[in-house]
DNA sequence: TCGATATAGGACTAAATTAGTACTGTATAA
DNA sequence: TTATACAGTACTAATTTAGTCCTATATCGA
């Protein structure tokens, strides 16, 4: 399935949500009833946004949430990165690990350019792109040409 | 993290021994020596290979798997699909999925271009791919250029 | 200064998923 | 007919994820 967790998918349709209406500072019970997901879920993810830097939090009354950039300079990457870490689509290709398969592993490496190859993808996909009305793009107007392994 | 499970990262490895040593059938007690992989997991990995007709398994004494196409024909979404079922990166992009937060989502058809970019990838990268001994690929050289949502 | 409002941080429980194992059945060669 | 090897299925344990709750801290305004 290669499934990303609920809380990511909550974190782009509250971002979203913020970015369509960036005249005020937006409380998580607001963000709540724009979006129906409950209160507690909303302000975990929020709290998580915040402290990977993707929105700014001001506390107390007349507090709330806004982004700390503009939908096009967030890209999905980040919004992944800040609720689940790096991307990493094996342990082999995370940053940090020492396969016990060791000699036996004929692939090593090359998870890695799989990995990357994903990760330009969702580089290369920001916030504003996720918030265009949805229209149906043919599969044709989707193009990637990767050329890493293929020499 | 978006990560994949061990199983599928095992019938890689599994399907790589196979494509170097494609010179004889390979017995699930042969598999799991040369990879080190615990003798019930490969066979239960070859087991759903067989299903979805990635390898050729035959029954009885001098049994065993081998390959059902070449490695160049096998893509690393053929794979995927057969241990984890179609790439869905989030519940909206799967096929048959009827959203309950309905109206409220601004997201909806969007994730599904992420993940058609996603599987665009994951179809251009075959199993001989994989096997290219471990080059250090420079970024520069994947080069992802997805035109969807830009236009 | 006090009280209402709102986020911060952490802990905890329940649910869902994944991994690993085991058992019984079926096919094939010698 | 016996040994070998895969097929299918069920089950248990481990891990991960989701969801909730409680206490602490910051800010505004009366």
């Amino acid at each position: 399935m290669l499934r990303l967790s609920k809380l990511t998918d909550y974190a782009t349709v509250l971002l979203a949500y913020m970015a369509k209406t960036n005249s005020h500072l937006h409380t998580a019970v607001e963000l709540s009833e724009a979006t129906t997901i409950h209160v507690p879920t909303v302000s975990k993810v929020l709290k998580i946004l915040s402290k990977a830097g993707l929105v700014y939090a001001t506390r107390g009354s007349k507090g709330g949430y806004q982004l700390a950039q503009g939908p096009e300079q967030i890209t999905v990457a980040s919004i992944i990165g800040a609720l689940e870490g790096p991307v990493a689509i094996t342990e082999c290709s995370s940053q940090t690990h020492d396969c016990e398969q060791a000699s036996a592993c004929e692939i090593k490496g090359n998870w890695g350019v799989v990995n990357r190859a994903i990760v330009n993808v969702l580089e290369s996909i920001t916030l504003a792109d996720m918030m265009v009305s949805q229209q149906q793009y043919s599969s044709e107007e989707i193009q990637v040409s990767w050329q890493g392994l293929s020499r």
